[in-house]
DNA sequence: TCACATTTAATTGTTCGCAATTGAATGTGC
DNA sequence: GCACATTCAATTGCGAACAATTAAATGTGA
């Protein structure tokens, strides 16, 4: 029986994926981020942990790891490298011993202003208007928050 | 100097920020996949290849890199790992000896067949339409390309 | 109070993802 | 035919990502 294409096969075309769709434009992101964020000495997880960080400071891995959807196998060795680029400080709470605290260094808050640049570029690149990637954040947001819910169940 | 919300920060904040939006549906999509593939004994990379080879067999790596925007340093381990699990052979090509052709293994067409689960699964855990998943596929793909292409320049 | 569960980070081990380099095979220009 | 560049896979090293486990601190119920 020779393998031909048929209309069975649609749901496994790789093409057809909107998962590889997802899979494949994270990394295109990443390419493009990459030499942007080389000149900050960032990798992008480290930008993301950062942009949690210039919203609000000194708070525990765990809300930085709620917000990015992270655990602390991801969080704790990132940490550590960003404390190691003088970045952020780590501290133990004092009123919760469990808890580690983030805190931006002088030198962390300073790098905000240098990572303004940033999403402009990226706008630049999408080759796209506002509002359409808006539009299009919006869709793939909710789309994840689905995705999301079935996982908690 | 208090450092309060401005509208200056709003292009830094991690909500308004596409590419943290695909990053994070990324990861979502594949902890929905995870459980199902682990039926197959596959990761979600791995699958994706299985994808590309149920398609078209006996390709060289450079082909299933170029489907999949991935580069030999990862390819070559995956497949030796596909390799060991008996799914896939992995032979030198006799035109040119530089080329390393990938094959599958009976095991690995039989596969497929388990493998037709998987999108079911996947379409009701998106908890959307059809129509509706195809037209973010298209406008996902084609942000996608965009990006490769500023890469390429 | 004291046993027990829960919360929180850290750790370990496996798998991606990519940059940079290596080495072999092939193609080319003279 | 021979130096030279190009192509292709493999390798090395580093940084995620996550499952599973550990250990310490905290909360809870009898």
């Amino acid at each position: 029986m020779p393998r031909k294409s048929s209309a069975a096969d649609a749901p496994l075309r790789l093409d057809n994926q909107i998962c590889f769709a997802v899979y494949s434009a994270a990394h295109a992101f990443n390419r493009v981020y990459k030499p942007l964020l080389d000149r900050l000495g960032l990798t992008y997880p480290q930008y993301l942990v950062m942009l949690v960080l210039w919203e609000r400071d000194d708070v525990p891995v765990k809300d930085i790891g709620e917000r990015l959807f992270l655990d602390s196998g991801t969080l704790t060795p990132l940490l550590k490298r960003l404390e190691a680029a003088h970045l952020v400080k780590r501290t133990r709470s004092s009123e919760d011993e469990r808890q580690v605290l983030i805190a931006l260094t002088a030198q962390g808050h300073a790098l905000k202003e240098k990572a303004r640049a940033v999403p402009q570029s990226i706008l630049a690149a999408s080759d796209c208007s506002v509002s359409e990637l808006v539009a299009m954040k919006d869709e793939i947001v909710a789309l994840r928050d689905r995705l999301n819910a079935v996982i908690g169940e």
